[in-house]
RNA sequence: GGCCAGGUGGCGGAGUGGCUACGCAGCGGCCUGCAAAGCCGUGGACACCGGUUCGAAUCCGGUCCUGGCCUCCA
């Protein structure tokens, strides 16, 4: 294992060595659940899941913590404008946050701690903060004082004077020093709150990830991940806070961070109105068809989100589920070699795409390697049929059935009684059923139409065909006959 | 304004001082009743201007352009 990783904070890709040998914790920065999932949300989700199945294959002990953010004022904003309560709306964001997260073949972290469950955790960081000298209170506020830790700023590279110069923001009043950020505020009325040393309040945004990386990980660990945007302020405030609490012990070894995201071209953004869910993605495409657009670029590149673009990776991987077939899974050093340089996911999927080209001319090792290599990275994880069938979707049209009748009566009249029956009764069936039906429909199209192909009556054969099409059920007529896949 | 990334063929996207990246799309061919899939072949690039070098897309300087961050905001 060879791993090399960019890290923010040196600015150089550094050889991976944990701090126990064998032993990996990670953390990276979760959802704040106020709203669903974007596209933007997902990034940082499949490069860290990447990450972690490659780390798992390697270390005996991988620790993922990814937190809830489910204490912030964009979910009390969105409680009143809603009027659903905060706990109504954390939970079904949550819940969709972790449905979407699946259909994009992500892992679930080994933990997801959420900030309001760790309130006591942060009470007595901050409590050590102010003792040490690195906190104070003021108007029922606690405020780090920036000017107490000589290493602020070294995360993300800029230096004090320039972060006061370039200030866009009115100073609020109870700062001593302008650069001072928030650990704890106050709550009035119906903001949720806790009880603590300074009042019923509720804790600032940064302190929950040091409270929370203290809890599970440690004081120091391995790996900090989340993107780009997070460097400053979230982690440089991360690094401060907890740095200072722990008596200057160093907190995380390995800054991760991915590039940022673009929409057609645009900035993602809510007055342009491309705010692009991954629910809304996921309804037009496979989840791995998704997911391996978000890898084909560099994670610290930006990558520009595009329709065409999910298009060709779902193209992609169709020449790869043929090629690989069900082979087994092998072992595949060039996807590795690629990966532990820095999660290089495009020249990874290079290394596929020739090991596609070799299986498809009956090269059995590279069909094996790659599924293995393309399973590292989460992807043809489903069996060849499932992926080009579908059977296992939820959603299924058998409207060219009913088509059928109109061009061609003859083969419409000649359609099995059972069959005629269980499509009369198709609302009533549950999905698996459907599935079945479907498949079986098809299976007798397929059969009508090899009988006219053998009368050389291919008018009739062209019209099935088309009729299928239309359902997007694409026919292929092989040397061991004729073959379906679902087109959408 | 400050700090930080980046500008590669029609498109996506690695790489990096001298060796075809790769893929999608296109074009030609094989196969097929016709398609689809597959296979074979094929053109095409390194933002601009200087400099260093035997040699630069790759290093240095400058210009232009794009994106991100700049204190409670993702």
């Amino acid at each position: 294992m060879a791993l090399s990783l960019y890290n923010t904070r040196t600015r150089e890709k550094q050889l991976f060595e944990p701090l126990s040998p064998g032993r990996v914790g990670m953390y990276v920065c979760g959802p704040t659940v106020y709203d669903f999932a974007h596209v933007g949300n997902a990034r940082p989700v499949i490069v860290f899941d990447v990450l972690y199945r490659l780390l798992k294959k390697s270390y005996e002990h991988v620790r993922y913590v990814r937190n809830i953010t489910d204490v912030d004022d964009k979910i009390i904003a969105a409680a009143e404008q809603s009027g659903d309560s905060i706990d109504e709306i954390t939970a079904r964001t949550t819940e969709a946050y972790h449905e979407d997260m699946a259909a994009l073949g992500a892992l679930p972290p080994d933990i997801e701690p959420r900030a309001t469950d760790h309130v006591p955790q942060m009470i007595i960081m901050i409590e050590r903060l102010i003792a040490r000298g690195n906190a104070y209170e003021a108007d029922g506020h606690v405020l780090f004082a920036v000017e107490t830790d000589k290493n602020y700023g070294k995360l993300s590279g800029r230096n004090r004077d320039e972060m006061i110069a370039g200030a866009r923001v009115e100073v609020a009043p109870y700062k001593k020093d302008p650069a001072d950020f928030v650990l704890w505020k106050p709550s009035t009325g119906e903001q949720p709150g806790w009880e603590s040393p300074w009042g019923y309040g509720r804790p600032g945004w940064h302190i929950e990830c040091s409270a929370m990386s203290r809890e599970y990980l440690g004081m120091t660990f391995d790996i900090h991940g989340g993107g780009r945007d997070l460097v400053f302020p979230h982690h440089e405030n991360e690094v401060a806070q907890s740095t200072c609490a722990h008596d200057e012990a160093e907190f995380a070894r390995y800054w991760v961070h991915n590039g940022f995201l673009t929409v057609e071209g645009e900035k993602m953004s809510k007055s342009i109105g491309n705010i692009l869910l991954v629910r809304d993605i996921l309804a037009g495409a496979p989840g791995e068809a998704i997911r391996l657009n978000m890898l084909s670029s560099h994670y610290r590149q930006p990558l520009d989100w595009t329709e065409g673009g999910v298009t060709e990776s779902r193209t992609i991987l169709d020449r790869w589920y043929r090629a690989a077939a069900d082979a087994e899974p092998l072992a595949c050093d060039a996807v590795i070699e690629a990966l532990e340089d820095d999660l290089n996911t495009p020249k990874a999927i290079a290394a596929l795409h020739e090991l596609s080209n070799a299986a498809s001319q009956g090269d059995a090792l590279a069909a094996g390697q790659l599924r293995g290599g393309a399973n590292l990275m989460g992807l043809l994880m489903k069996s060849q049929s499932a992926w080009f069938k579908g059977l296992d979707a939820t959603e299924y049209d058998i409207s060219f059935m009913n088509k059928l009748a109109e061009p061609l009566p003859e083969i419409a009249e000649r359609i099995d009684e059972q069959v005629r029956q269980a499509i009369d009764k198709w609302d009533e069936m549950s999905g698996e059923q459907q599935g079945t039906i479907y498949e079986l429909c098809i299976n007798l199209l397929i059969d009508f139409r090899k009988l006219a192909r053998e009368h050389r009556e291919f008018q009739t054969s062209d019209i099935i065909r088309d009729l299928l099409l239309e359902a997007n059920i694409t026919l292929e007529d092989g040397p061991d006959g004729t073959t379906w896949r679902r087109t959408v």
